[in-house]
DNA sequence: GTTGACTCCGTACATAACTACGGAACTAAG
DNA sequence: CTTAGTTCCGTAGTTATGTACGGAGTCAAC
């Protein structure tokens, strides 16, 4: 039960993969994927390290991470620089805290809202709404620092 | 001690906001902010309701989302609508649950990561690196849903 | 009341990350 | 061998989110 996901031509491998067709090419250009030579005359086949290589893209890429963090990251594979591999990790790992930090202030805020607004009883207009236009509680203080990109 | 933030000019305002001038007016363009009629003859004038408005769209923004989502956030200001604002956050809420989610699993990964990079002893080759090639770690389970849209 | 800074407005440019297009070359089926 | 479907490759278009520019109007100080 092995190689059903060898020698795939790029349909098939962008199939896999979950991405358009495009997307393959458009990251070769970018370096984040290799571009196999043509083995069986013209036309390339591409493995399943390439599929994993192309889900972690997209995995890293909903996480924060730009292209160029994510070929950075990938550009580690030379296995020869321990000391720059770690160190951009720890500054990822960093990156990836604060952001969670973010998220649980901004998982505070709505779920204070969501609670006032289920909790009102012949209010007249919404507390959700109320909060919004002042709007105090919004103003999550999440200034400062580049944290994950937001591209 | 009140309005050092009221009578802004579209400068001071984008200043006190932190951002570009520029970008105040692509905001007003999109409908993220009010565009003031011109009080004094003909220059708009802000005040401190304004710049929370952006700092909150910034905070927003640094989580995932993106300005039309952010806008329909701020459109349920009209109060009218108590069912959707709640249904709208609630949405949010969950968005934001898994995207915390997420960060949580690559937090593991990259924390384990720098820890196997710090703990190799006499070993040739970076334990980091070797992960990394490896890649089945860091096939992160975050494909599917819509979470936070990752634009 | 002139000068210099700022505002207004429309339009153009920039960047990231795709996505589509068009024609030549290749491959697989009949 | 022909033909339909892929692949290859370069180039161009798209969306989201801004930034920059240029010229006209306005304001505040001198
Ligand atoms: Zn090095
Ligand atoms: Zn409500
Ligand atoms: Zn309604
Ligand atoms: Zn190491």
């Amino acid at each position: 039960m092995k190689n059903i996901l060898e020698n795939l031509t790029i349909g098939a491998f962008a199939k896999a993969a979950g991405v358009n067709v495009e997307t393959i090419r458009f990251y070769q250009r970018k370096g984040l994927l290799p571009e196999p030579d043509k083995p069986y005359g013209s036309i390339r086949r591409y493995g399943e390290a390439d599929v994993t290589r192309v889900r972690f893209v997209k995995s890293a890429q909903r996480l924060g991470f730009s292209l160029n963090e994510i070929a950075e990251l990938l550009r580690l594979e030379d296995g020869t620089h321990c000391e720059e591999a770690s160190s951009l990790a720890e500054h990822k790992l960093k990156d990836v805290r604060e952001k969670m930090a973010d998220l649980a202030r901004m998982e505070a805020v709505l779920s204070d809202l969501v609670c006032a607004c289920h909790a009102r009883k012949g209010n007249v207009s919404c507390p959700m709404i109320a909060s919004l236009q002042d709007g105090t509680n919004l103003a999550v203080s999440v200034q400062g620092g580049h944290g994950v990109t937001t591209p």
